[in-house]
DNA sequence: CGCTTTCTGGACACAAGTGTCTAGACAGCG
DNA sequence: CGCTGTCTAGACACTTGTGTCCAGAAAGCG
């Protein structure tokens, strides 16, 4: 139940050393904020004005840090790619003893809001939905991420066009998952792993890399 | 290829009695036209002004026909109630041999874009996550929804128990197809329908029912 | 201290959106 | 014909949002 929830305002995290001077806001404290409402409320409503308010600073403030709103998103952009794309990438090089292994270190992955945010990923998916030049940048994530999948399984002997059949399988299972917001209980979606990886991989569980798992995500303290 | 796109407005159909005296636009273009921008930009974006632009038209014209911008909110959700979720309902209780030639009626009705809208569905949803009220309403057409794909199963003889866990199985990886924008070509996807059946029924096809898909699919002409 | 750099507040101009009000155009009907 | 009910245009007041400009506050430095 450790949920720290740190503050999203530089100068409300006591971690920080504390602002200088005649500051009250820095560029991180806008880019969060802004990340904050993106995931809320959608990219459309990422507005000045109002995370201004919100911070209680006048909107002089941003156009210190910032040339314009624009900059503001592609800033946004840049930080998505980061959390997710790169986490995901991450997580899939990993080492693991055996391909099941593996696959419970991509769940890993997901489980995680400090790791994956997929508030944010489906945040930027509905935004690239209404802008075609964010399209292509969407596309280029989710095939990277496809690519690591990918090699995680060519790593552990399967043949190229099957690695690429089963990495695009589970990853599309798992976004699907999470795009329709499903909302089970932990006990039983650890209950479904088991078959869940048998499907993944055509290979049968260790019950002790399942009870590792179990133990992990018990420590996440999600519901 | 028989793609009619019936003109958005009624002054535009022919097929329509012509519009009488002074009259531009109807209630049902004021609706259809936010429906339009409704899947293509966003709820938020539903604006009087620019649907009035859009139809050459003046705002006050919009004023005549609703109270304010939330009736016709509330008329747009009615709208998707009637075409979405009824039109499930209506598939999964179509007359059929077999379970699996009821399901390949399932799949039928989300293969029309004039029977299911995935657009507007997705639309629907997305602006669920941004308003509570809403959020309810839209649990309460996936309970509809999968109470009729249950009911499906039941018919054929599955206890309630496997009837309810296979209609989720069911309606949630349709969804999940649809919420991450596969795109594939019509004959991939065709050449998986009858794995997917045996995973979902547990019964061999008929390969005389799958050539009757085949040829349905055919004929709506998609890509 | 005085000067510079860094950051903020407040005023201005402008655009886009909602909702209200009033005048008027058009068809139908006695 | 004139009257009525239906529908539209245009003006007005108000709100919310962007971007620019300039004055000024606070810390650091010679």
């Amino acid at each position: 139940m450790a949920e720290d929830t740190s503050p999203l305002l530089h100068r409300d995290d006591p971690d920080r050393e504390p602002l200088t001077g005649h500051t009250k806001v820095t560029r991180g404290d806008w880019v969060r904020m802004a990340r904050n409402t993106l995931v809320q409320d959608g990219a459309a409503q990422v507005k000045i004005l109002t995370l201004a308010e919100r911070m209680a600073v006048s909107r002089s403030s941003f156009y210190w840090y910032f040339r314009n709103r624009e900059e503001l998103l592609q800033a946004l952009l840049s930080d998505w790619e980061a959390r997710n794309t790169a986490q995901v990438q991450a997580h899939c090089a990993l080492p693991a003893a055996t391909i099941n292994e593996a696959v419970l270190n991509f769940f890993r992955c997901f489980l995680d809001p400090e790791r994956f945010d997929r508030g944010l990923d489906f945040a930027v998916r509905e935004w690239a939905r209404r802008d075609e030049r964010l399209r292509a940048r969407v596309d280029a994530a989710d095939a990277a991420r496809i690519e690591a999948v990918t090699a995680m399984f060519a790593r552990y002997g399967f043949e190229v066009a099957e690695a690429d059949a089963r990495a695009r399988i589970l990853y599309f299972m798992q976004l699907g998952y999470h795009a329709l917001d499903v909302r089970e209980g932990m006990d039983t979606r650890l209950s479904r792993v088991g078959p869940y990886l048998k499907g993944f991989t055509g290979q049968d569980v260790d019950p002790q890399a399942l009870a590792r798992f179990a133990r992990d995500v018990e420590a996440l303290g999600l519901t």
